[in-house]
DNA sequence: ACCGTGACGGCGA
DNA sequence: TTCGCCGCCACGG
């Protein structure tokens, strides 16, 4: 549905990943933060039950050691491979230890 | 590089 | 409705 009902928090999150240009990623600290969040694992779990799975780009959020983190609840399998191909479809560069390059994190910070 | 602890929200029993 | 446990993490030792 386009209005389920959801806390005010997740709202936030939901958001300001909506404000993550394509091409680019953010971290789970950094939302974490601009929602004025102490806990990052909380905003990981309200992505992990995102109810707008393709309005909300849950895959341009990144662990802050730039690895891919987990998507959909798997935090390894067919969803990250996806995750890392679709991020690949936006212009986001990988290395070869699996990482986002950091030029490729969104600077909220303004 | 690895393990343990910290912190916050959501969901289940 | 209340209590407890888990989770797409972060960071320090």
């Amino acid at each position: 549905m386009l209005n389920p009902k959801i806390s005010e928090f997740q709202k936030k999150i939901y958001e300001t990943l909506q404000k993550v240009p394509k091409g680019k990623v953010t971290t789970y600290a950094t939302l974490a933060k601009a929602v004025g969040c102490g806990s990052c694992q909380a905003v990981g779990g309200a992505l992990k039950r995102n109810p707008f799975a393709p309005e909300v780009p849950c895959h341009r959020v990144v662990k802050s050691d730039l690895s891919l983190g987990g998507f959909f609840g798997e935090t390894s399998g067919p969803q990250i491979d996806k995750k890392k191909q679709l991020l690949i479809c936006e212009g986001v560069r990988f290395d070869q230890q699996g990482r986002v390059l950091k030029d490729c994190l969104w600077n909220a910070e303004y």
